[in-house]
RNA sequence: GCGCCCGUAGCUCAGUUGGAUAGAGCGGCUGGCUUCGAACCAGUAGGUCGGGAGUUCGAAUCUCUCCGGGCGCACCA
């Protein structure tokens, strides 16, 4: 609502300028800014547009600005506007009109909705041991970004790209066979066995360290995974066998995972589709047919095909550190194959994977897999797969140590003359998640002494080096139960460890959230553990707050007022002339400008924060105003009203975040 | 060596794209439950925005430079 004011202002004034200043902003290289006073008594928007058009227009901005408010004339929702300090032009609401159009459900401005499609790809993980923290940042940002987009009326799909012939996969495999000696019956049996106590995800954690452990002690065993890949590449055998059991096993674990955290896919695309169906082989020809690469006769890289720098890089450094494709042995690099998938993203391949169901959450939505074979003609309906890639956006959500890769694979699009896909390809990076000091020592892990005396240290799966995702959340659960338990012993138990489950889940999305994406996150369980302050649990608990205020007035066999009967726009101005309510209601009018600027800065943080703000304005209401006791019968319909503004307000914004509200807190 | 990121209160972090007197949480101190549940609220102390120079009406924000920290720069993924 607040948001529709925004640009309806916006707008007014960018008119304003146009026809009677001669001012075009496209051409002089500026918006109209509307930015919150510092001071609420100022106003409720501040325009500086009359210090951006001083040197322009040679006048002083205090002029200007008088002028501007002027040739503006009056616009509607808007009560007033004065010229302040320097310049600033500071606009009051008409604060009636403004909670009444809040009050008839009032058209919130969706901003013109893209009308392609959006590929967000996040998690991504190798599918060869238990995801970790590091792992929860990306699918949490990822997830929350694709709400985001969703809410804000785009089509979004999500892609959990499956690297399952790759060297991570095979380690496992390595260590399953060369070390332990296992055959697949036997790992499948491990699978089969699967439990709480006996994880199979768990197993290959260690498994993995192990074995990446004995390469480091013994490099001649390397020629193991050398081996591993080579058979599982030609896709039978043993270990080809083994690598399938493992790669299965464990994407299942994660999908797992990740649900409980509310996180889903749409599909799931994978290596080995990508090998049989011979992707790399279209987008080759195509690079060689567009001179995008080139075949190297001398030098370091004699006998492989590479991008120049200069296509990725500066030109000033051009002939510099050319960036391989095509190893001199014919086999094709990870970046040559990520360019091909890319190309894929946007249907610029000329090929698809063909799909088959996967899984199916709780509700029926169905996460489809590639295949490399067509389904039979027999399937059901239901079996037939939408039609998936063909995006003209894509977001890639990778951490920013792969930056200079996604910055090659972009090159490749550019060199391929795809200008339009390359702008649209949008690395979404994000800093890693590290271990505090005091992190590893609760761990007991013991640091070498140079890794001591750094801030932090990197998480690492293959030296075993993290905190599970699983074992963060269960250990969130069991202190929020300690919580629950505390103040509902009377509450089933079962009842009792659903709220926890949401609370723990609540406080670790926030956790992940409440940092912005350039921040490395030095992880340490004090903080994530907190359910007090600027947590998700805070927010939940304003939102209880305000549900069982409306409850409690019904057990107290009060009806729920007709608000639209009761509160004409008079009585909404007579009630929001109180200033603290107007400004509480102002906040919890902000959903759509918070989201509106979380979207535009690619930075979720800034939607958790609303919702902080969101929350804590909702406390001082709670506070300041109590409500089923207040005797006047306006102020208490209008209290009552403003109590489930903000119950619906909290809850779409929670919503976003992928946070539950739990029934009691 | 080159590139990117970070440096803001004791600690952990925001800062709406250059705007008015730099904010929040935690921790410290003081106070508030016989009220719609205190996972809450109120008050208070705490700052050369890493240092320096520049750009202009105006800089935590842009430029340069120095200092400190992190991450990249494979015929690995």
């Amino acid at each position: 609502m607040f948001h529709s004011l925004e640009t309806r202002i916006q707008s007014a004034f960018r008119a304003c300028l146009a026809d009677k200043f001669g001012v075009q902003l496209d051409i002089a290289g500026f918006d109209i800014v509307i930015e919150q006073p510092k001071q609420t008594s100022f106003g409720d928007l501040a325009l500086p547009v009359a210090f951006q058009l001083a040197k322009s227009l040679k006048q002083a901005p205090r002029k200007i600005a008088a002028d501007l408010v002027e040739a503006v004339g009056t616009i509607p929702g808007v009560a007033a506007m004065e010229i302040a300090g320097n310049g600033y032009i500071n606009v009051r609401l008409d604060r009636g009109a403004f909670g009444a159009a809040l009050l008839s459900g009032g058209p919130e401005a969706v901003a013109a909705a893209d009308p392609g499609k959006t590929i967000v790809e996040h998690t991504n993980i190798n599918p060869n041991k238990a995801a970790h923290i590091g792992h929860l940042r990306n699918a949490v940002l990822g997830d929350t970004f694709v709400r985001m987009l969703r809410t804000a009326g785009r089509t979004v799909e999500v892609q959990n790209y499956i690297d399952n012939t790759g060297v991570q996969v095979a380690d496992v495999v390595v260590g399953f066979h060369f070390l332990e000696h296992k055959t697949p019956a036997d790992v499948a049996a491990l699978i089969a066995a699967d439990s709480k106590h006996a994880r199979f995800d768990y197993l290959c954690w260690d498994l993995y360290a192990r074995t990446s452990q004995y390469y480091k002690d013994n490099p001649d065993s390397l020629a193991w995974r050398a081996q591993t890949l080579h058979e599982v590449e030609a896709g039978h055998g043993e270990l080809a066998e083994m690598a399938h059991l493992v790669a299965d096993a464990i994407v299942d674990c994660h999908l797992a995972t990740m649900l409980r955290l509310g996180i889903r896919y749409n599909v799931l695309p994978r290596e080995s589709e990508i090998l049989h169906l011979k992707f790399w082989a279209s987008c080759f020809e195509l690079l060689k047919e567009r001179k995008a690469i080139y075949f190297e006769e001398e030098g370091k890289n004699k006998g492989c095909w590479v991008m120049p720098s200069s296509a990725f890089r500066g030109a000033d450094e051009a002939n510099e550190d050319s960036k391989v494709i095509v190893r001199s042995n014919g086999i094709v690099t990870y970046v040559g194959k990520d360019i091909a998938y890319q190309l894929w993203k946007f249907g610029l391949l000329g090929k698809d994977f063909f799909y088959k169901p996967h899984t199916a959450y709780p509700d029926g939505q169905q996460v489809w897999v590639s295949t490399a074979t067509p389904q039979s003609e027999t399937s059901q309906i239901e079996n037939q797969a939408p039609a998936f890639g063909k995006a003209d956006t894509v977001y890639n959500v990778i951490d920013v140590r792969q930056s200079y890769l996604q910055d090659v694979v972009v090159a490749g699009l550019r060199a391929l003359d795809f200008e339009q896909q390359a702008e649209r390809s949008i690395h979404f990076s994000y800093e890693m998640v590290a271990l505090s000091p005091r992190c590893c020592a609760d761990l007991g892990i013991e640091l070498s002494e140079e890794d001591a005396k750094r801030p932090y240290v990197e998480v690492s799966g293959r030296k075993g080096l993290g905190v599970k995702a699983d074992d963060l959340m269960d250990k969130l659960i069991e202190s929020a139960l300690g919580e629950v338990a505390s103040r509902h012993a009377e509450d089933p138990v079962e009842t009792q460890r659903a709220v926890a489950t949401e609370i723990a889940m609540g406080a670790l999305r926030y956790f992940l959230l409440k940092f912005t994406r350039t921040t490395v996150i030095a992880f340490d369980f004090q903080e994530a553990l907190s359910f007090v302050g600027e947590t998700g649990p805070y927010v939940q608990y304003a939102t209880v707050r305000a549900r069982n205020i409306l409850k409690k007035l019904q057990e107290r066999g009060e009806a729920l007022p007709d608000f639209g009967t009761e509160l004409s726009a008079e009585s909404m101005a007579r009630q929001l002339a109180n200033e603290d309510a107007w400004q509480m209601l102002l906040v919890a009018s902000k959903v759509g400008s918070a989201l509106d600027r979380a979207i535009a800065t690619g930075e979720p943080a800034h939607l958790a924060k609303y919702a902080f703000l969101l929350a804590q304005t909702f406390s001082n209401f709670y506070q300041e105003f109590p409500i089923l006791i207040e005797p006047d019968r306006e102020k208490k319909v209008f209290l009552l009203w403003m109590t489930g503004f903000f119950a619906r307000q909290l809850e779409r914004t929670l919503a976003i975040l992928g946070i539950t509200v739990p029934v009691y807190m």
